[in-house]
DNA sequence: TAGACAGGAA
DNA sequence: TGAAATCCTGTCTA
């Protein structure tokens, strides 16, 4: 092992991981340098990025404070490396080569065990029926102390454990709620098939052609797991042509197909996509919607069609367009917010290949080993600053602009409960003054602002005599709207969430915003990627992030950004008290 | 028969 | 932690 002071990561008993972001610059004595005024001067670790990328593929980003990133190791984070093939060796390693102390042996032991585990549990197809087999005693003993285990399976006279055909889903589901991932070698029905061949949209004649990265997600998703045809997620930025990879992987399987999208707008781009982009015809590819049921050999329909119910007690009326047809492939677009209704029917799915696509896997309600188990493990992601690097997304710059709570405000939100104090610091009227300071200097530039409060923002809209686009904002005056901002007509937009869902929302290059979701890692992901698609120059983008000085939405604030923070973006910090005092002489910062 | 809108669900 | 947005169905109007 190579142990070395100058080594930026700690490794505790605790399974957190500290990464030290910054040291200190020395002179050649070793003493710190300062600054003019007294402050020691810091530089970027050399082994930073490095180890960022590193512990990407093993561990959770917990807390990214300026100079200390809080890791942690879960079970979920480590199942997912095992599926990519990734050692407890290699773990180990990695750990030993970055860390500056002695890693913990117990933090070694409990990754190892962990590791283990996946696939210590198989599900084997015997004809008809499914057994549940295990790598050691031990496992299955402990497995089937837990009463839910036994209940879900049956055993035999010989010892041995079945598994019925619809409860394959539940005990995966079970066995991962104690911690024992299963490896389902139980195999696929085929579906009923169907050519889908992909065409070039310009150059008649000649195949479609993948970007590299895309074609190798289709591919590492059809030869993924230990029986070959795939099921698992799909990780990749916005932007970056999921629907594409959904294409990919479509033509590799060749079967019928359900896609299953989070709202009508997507359903239709999906369609277009399909027909634009292979050699389906019209008559192959179904909307089955509000306005239109029609099912297809390719059928695409939204989460909330499925689960919907005339009553809180009624049936799914619409469950059985899964089983009406023999699908050979389901996949599962934006699979992050797949609603708890929908991993029932998936886990009588799990005959059916199933592809699960998004930008951003983490889920706020901790539902990610569901995903796991029922959909698939992950098996491809790019890091966004990689795609960005190759110029397949826009470069982008994330800054974060704090600016003092209005004086006015100060003693309601000192008297105020936690939850009061989030929102009175999230609806500053101080943020408005520095929204005009970066319009101002992002003159000629096409901005979005986005926020959250819909008072917030009908005052801003007002002040600043822009429009805005509320959820109640009908169909057609949005179109209006999106189109005068395509064609500049209108330089500056303003909207409220359904900027997180519009996937019709123009592009833009500044994206302003005001508040947010509590700690939603996942909208400032999705937020981040209104402005990601590369402009035609070759100009990069701006995120600002406008947040409340020492306030509970600043550090919200810092909880929204971890994701973006493993994908390799570093937040600049700006501090826009200046700002306040210019504008208002009297008030001090 | 299409569009607009209200009401309920999660 | 709570606010806001979505979608589906059914009804009404023209």
């Amino acid at each position: 092992m190579s142990l070395h002071p100058g080594n930026p990561l700690i490794v505790q008993s605790d399974r957190t991981l500290m990464l030290h972001t910054v040291r200190a610059v020395v002179d050649d004595k070793g003493r710190p340098i300062k600054d003019d005024s007294g402050n020691p001067l810091t530089e970027e670790h050399p082994r930073y990025a490095e180890a960022r990328d590193a512990l990407a593929a093993f561990a959770e980003l917990e807390k990214s404070p300026d100079y200390l990133h809080t890791y942690r190791i879960t079970p979920v984070s480590i199942w997912n490396a095992a599926a990519l093939g990734l050692t407890a060796e290699e773990i180990r390693e990695r750990l030993e080569d970055l860390a500056c102390v002695p890693v913990p042996k117990n933090v070694l032991v409990d990754m190892t065990t962990w590791l283990e585990r996946y696939g210590c549990l198989r599900i084997e197809r015997r004809g008809e029926r499914f057994e549940l087999v295990a790598g050691d005693a031990d496992s299955l003993a402990e497995v089937l102390s837990h009463k839910v285990v036994r209940d879900l399976t049956e055993i035999d006279g010989e010892g041995r454990i079945w598994v019925g055909q619809l409860e394959r889903g539940t005990i995966k589901q079970a066995l991962i709620k104690i911690g024992f991932p299963v490896d389902d070698r139980g195999g696929y029905l085929d579906g009923d098939a169907l050519t889908i061949e992909l065409r070039d949209p310009t150059l008649r004649g000649d195949d479609f052609r993948l970007r590299p990265y895309q074609r190798m997600a289709a591919e590492a998703f059809h030869r993924g797991g230990s029986v070959m045809g795939g099921n698992g997620v799909v990780s990749l930025p916005c932007g970056a042509g999921k629907t594409i990879v959904g294409l990919g992987v479509m033509n590799l399987v060749g079967a019928k197909t359900l896609i299953l999208t989070a709202n009508t707008v997507a359903v239709r781009q999906w369609r277009d996509e399909i027909l634009d982009k292979t050699r389906l015809g019209e008559d192959e590819v179904g909307e089955y919607t509000g306005d239109q049921k029609s099912v297809r050999p390719v059928t695409i329909t939204t989460y909330q069609m499925l689960t919907w119910r005339r009553s809180r007690t009624g049936d799914f009326e619409h469950f059985k367009l899964f089983s009406g047809e023999n699908w050979g492939l389901v996949i599962y677009d934006e699979v992050h917010l797949l609603p708890a209704p929908i991993f029932r029917v998936t886990a009588e799915l799990q005959a059916r290949r199933r592809l699960g696509l998004t930008a951003t896997l983490v889920r706020e309600d901790g539902k990610e080993d569901e995903v796991f188990c029922l959909i698939g493990p992950k098996r491809y992601d790019v890091p966004w600053k990689v795609l960005e690097g190759q110029g397949f997304i826009a470069s982008a710059r994330c800054i974060e602009v704090r600016v003092p709570l209005d004086r006015p405000l100060k003693p309601s939100y000192q008297s105020a409960d936690a939850r009061r104090k989030f929102r009175i610091a999230s609806e500053n009227p101080g943020k408005t003054r520095v929204v005009e300071h970066l319009i101002k200097s992002h003159g000629g530039d096409r901005i979005l602002i986005i926020g959250q409060y819909l008072d917030q923002l009908t005052a801003l809209a007002r002040h600043l005599s822009v429009p805005l686009i509320t959820g109640k904002t009908p169909t057609a005056e949005r179109q209006k709207l999106y189109s005068a901002f395509r064609e500049n007509r209108e330089s500056i937009l303003i909207v409220s969430k359904v900027g997180n869902f519009a996937i019709d929302l123009p592009d833009a290059n500044v994206a302003i915003q005001i508040s947010g979701t509590f700690g939603s890692r996942q909208e400032e992901a999705q937020r981040l990627g209104r402005i990601l698609r590369p402009k035609s120059d070759g100009t990069g983008a701006s995120f600002y992030a406008v947040v409340t000085l020492g306030s509970r939405d600043q550090e919200f604030a810092q909880k929204r950004q971890l994701f973006l923070t493993e994908q390799g973006y570093s937040y600049e910090i700006v501090d826009a008290s200046h700002l306040l005092t210019q504008v208002e002489p009297g008030v001090s910062a």
